[in-house]
DNA sequence: CGAGTTTGACCCGCGC
DNA sequence: GCGCGGGTCAAACTCG
């Protein structure tokens, strides 16, 4: 039984697997937009905690369940070697993906709780920012710092930028930025780290409520479990 | 002309 | 109660 969630054409696995993860978790550059760069293994932990609610398909059910070919495909885009024209065979077929940038970045630190986050940061607003909802501090959150030179990462999700602050004790001016999707209501801050220039601390709030706009999930039932997992992807042109 | 960005003003929570 | 600081709003502006 394979699913497709949305739609667009083929691309390579490895940029699949990356991209597969829900709110913006994957750091390197999309083909389409430049750049490159990828993460730790501690930010499995951090996405799995971040995203409690993704219902058929997250980082949990990425790495547990996920068929050995895009777990290889994660192995190796997590691996120091870098990402430059991954291939992997099996699943997705044997059209080579086109040409990666150089690597970009790569994730220093997933911080599940956002009070880690933003070291210059004081008090429970600066954290949260919680007005109106009851939420928990931890909730659906998450930061973490990329080395990067671009600041706003390209994570498949479109986002609309709607503020821009200079933050106390920091040089660098903190970005806020919400899913531009109709009715989901995920928020990125995005800000250069203050000790280290070169590190982009980004804080994901919220979980998305739909797909990344370029990518088909075909998703499996495992028949004992009754859970979704991912089999495969694809993604579009852009 | 529509979508996205910029930026000053305003709101709200917290600490003193 | 007041001031500070972060987060959001919204009008003006820019760009394709």
């Amino acid at each position: 039984m394979h699913m497709a969630l949305a739609s667009c054409s083929s691309l390579a696995a490895a940029d699949a697997a990356v991209r597969f993860f829900p709110a913006s978790m994957a750091y390197h550059r999309h083909p389409c937009s430049g750049g490159g760069g990828l993460s730790s293994s501690t930010f499995f932990g951090g996405a799995a905690a971040a995203f409690p609610q993704q219902p058929a398909f997250g980082p949990a059910d990425l790495g547990l369940a996920a068929p050995p070919q895009l777990r290889d495909a994660f192995e190796r885009l997590l691996s120091d070697e870098g990402v430059s024209s991954v291939a992997v065979p099996g699943t997705f077929g044997t059209t080579p993906p086109p040409p990666r940038p150089p690597r970009m970045s790569f994730v220093e630190q997933v911080v599940p709780d956002a009070s880690a986050y933003a070291h210059a940061s004081r008090g429970a607003t600066a954290v949260a920012g919680e007005r109106s909802t009851t939420r928990t501090a931890t909730d659906d959150r998450i930061a973490f710092r990329v080395r990067s030179e671009e600041e706003v990462l390209d994570d498949g999700y479109k986002w609309r930028k709607y503020g821009k602050k200079s933050v106390k004790n920091s040089p660098n001016p903190r970005n806020y930025y919400r899913c531009s999707t109709e009715g989901c209501n995920v928020k990125k801050r995005v800000e250069r780290d203050r000790d280290d220039p070169s590190y982009v601390v980004t804080m994901y709030e919220g979980v998305h409520n739909h797909v990344s706009p370029g990518t088909i999930y075909y998703a499996t039932q495992d028949a004992t479990s009754g859970r979704f997992f991912v089999a495969g992807m694809h993604f579009g042109p852009c």
